[in-house]
DNA sequence: CTGAAAGCGCTTACAG
DNA sequence: CTGAAAGCGCTTACAG
């Protein structure tokens, strides 16, 4: 014998052949009727039999166990770049629920720097059983990484040729948004854009001018900065466009979370939003809910992009389909924060 | 044979098999160095080749063949009600940070209901290999989960004979935060408690209480409201404090999130903070600094919460101790939305 | 409808 | 220092 004997039925977690003893039937009876396929394979009498001793003894299935056998974990893994942004918390949470409705689980992996990607994923590899990936992390992910993940992970708001996306329709809300302030008469409209070079914001920054020049509004230099995902740095960009001799009227932020900032800078300056400047986000998160006045923004609906997400990563999973791009219209969801100009 | 018989080297993903017929090794030991443990055992010029072929293949250790030999997952499940809320995730990120530094992952589940508990805690223990819980939910497990979650789980912020508990100091914070808005010279203080009545709630409730008695200051029942943990609720609560005839001069809230609702509502009726009404907070989360002014609050310090909680739950499942219970400190944030009381 | 058995890919004690 | 082998707890084809 190759190990530390231990006399069964008095060990940890009771398993399968437990149960089978307790029920008196055959330990592949009790698989069957646990793993929800005992029709026409097992007759009625043994399956109760078997319920009722697997829930007298609190049996579960040893995960691993069936994940070694199977194949299948039914876990899918969501990277994002951080938590700590309630726009990738909702994202999280509408992931997790339309998974939930298909059997799966989601785990959570935040990838802070672009250097965590091998350290990470390698780790997920090894530490979980990870049947499918949702990438929304604007970064593409390096050859090697995108080797491993070949037919089992899809990108969200990212485009590569090596993994199947869900586009997003950035251009759409932006429009919507540049529109909805030119409307209300602004022209001196700066743009708070995302310091990351992704897509997705370089993106944002060539609708603001296309916009620009459709209305003949002159495109300033000075009414372009970039900030991190920080509160002192948009609040530092913020203050530089507040107090810029010629000040703009409406501040376009590529985020809600670049948006606090702003609000920041003009409550030290004594501004008012909307009266003052109008300012407006993107993603409407919790972040535009709390702000006072509430954030004009560009709704993300995070649930849909969670069914959507899950369907697509699926149907790449079970290669029903080929990869297919989708592309997710996005709202203006007008409040508070935005006004007309004011005559001053 | 059992199965479809696949013709190995050409199937999916390289087992330990490949890499030692690849290296000219046993398969026994390209588990040794993979694994770490191949000191004096595994001889150099095999260790080279075994990682060697190991690289070329691009092999990762099955995690779930793995966990199931050793009997050990290095997954840690962290219980929250509300990830949406800033201040848990925060709380993940603090607990996954250390737990890394341990060798461990951590996966997030969220607890919306409280029917929730046996649904969630089952698929978890049946999908993921869990070795370790961490519950911060405000609520205590049901009788039979306590059963399942024996020695291996501890409760954060919450008391039962059943497990074992990391406290956090809140009667400090809270009259901290008290004394703080008495010095101001503030008497009528008003709570805007949280609707679930938890014991945590309830002792932030019975501290504010006892402070008042201390500074002979009557306390009042309609100074007294709760609130659900929606921006609508609070603010509803807000708004019935701050229309009253004789309204408070500061406003106690047990979280930020329900500080955000009194903003909303001092916005509505033109009352400037902290001016018109001085606003405090708890637990010092993203929301208490996006707020304008920022937000007076008590901090819970995440990184260090979720390293005494690895710590105390890994003490836990190596059993090197009994298990004890330690209080964490909490520290008082002053920012803007306190001030001295106006003379009106 | 039921039972006996193979085997998923590892880890680990043991014999050499 | 190396190799052969047992076995973790399941799932699933197959023989009855």
């Amino acid at each position: 014998m190759g190990e530390e004997s231990t006399d069964s039925g008095s060990r940890g977690a009771p398993t399968s052949i437990d149960v089978a003893r307790r029920a008196g039937v055959s330990q592949a009876a009790v698989s069957l009727v646990l793993g929800g396929k005992a029709a026409g394979r097992v007759g009625k009498k043994s399956q109760e039999a078997i319920l009722r001793a697997a829930k007298e003894l609190g049996y579960a299935p040893n995960s691993a166990a069936r994940t070694l056998r199977s194949g299948r974990s039914q876990v899918i893994a969501l990277v994002v770049p951080d938590v700590n942004n309630p726009f990738f918390a909702a994202v999280f949470e509408g992931a997790e629920c339309a998974a939930r409705k298909e059997g799966y689980s989601v785990i959570l992996i935040t990838l802070k720097d672009i250097q965590d990607w091998q350290q990470l994923i390698n780790k997920a590899f090894t530490t979980y059983a990870v049947e499918g990936w949702v990438l929304y992390t604007m970064r593409v992910p390096t050859a090697p990484l995108q080797e491993l993940l070949r037919d089992k992970a899809i990108l969200v708001d990212g485009f590569t040729n090596e993994m199947p996306s869900l586009l997003l329709n950035i251009a759409h809300g932006m429009s919507d948004m540049m529109q909805h302030l030119i409307q209300l008469g602004h022209t001196r409209i700066a743009h708070l854009a995302a310091a990351p070079d992704d897509e997705t914001f370089l993106l944002r920054h060539r609708v603001y001018r296309e916009q620009l020049q459709q209305h003949k509004i002159p495109y300033r230099d000075d009414y372009q900065v970039r900030s991190a995902f920080t509160l002192e740095s948009s609040y530092q960009a913020a203050y530089q466009l507040l107090t810029l001799k010629d000040a703009p009227t409406a501040i376009v932020c590529d985020s809600d979370m670049l948006a606090a900032g702003v609000y920041q800078a003009a409550h030290t300056l004594h501004l008012t939003i909307p009266a003052d400047v109008s300012v407006t986000g993107f993603d409407d998160s919790l972040v535009s809910r709390i702000l006072v006045p509430p954030l004009t923004t560009v709704a993300i609906p995070t649930q849909t992009l969670g069914e959507q997400t899950i369907a697509l990563l699926l149907s790449v999973l079970e290669k029903k389909q080929a990869p297919y791009f989708d592309s997710l219209p996005l709202s203006l969801v007008v409040r508070g924060s935005t006004t007309t100009i004011a005559d001053k």
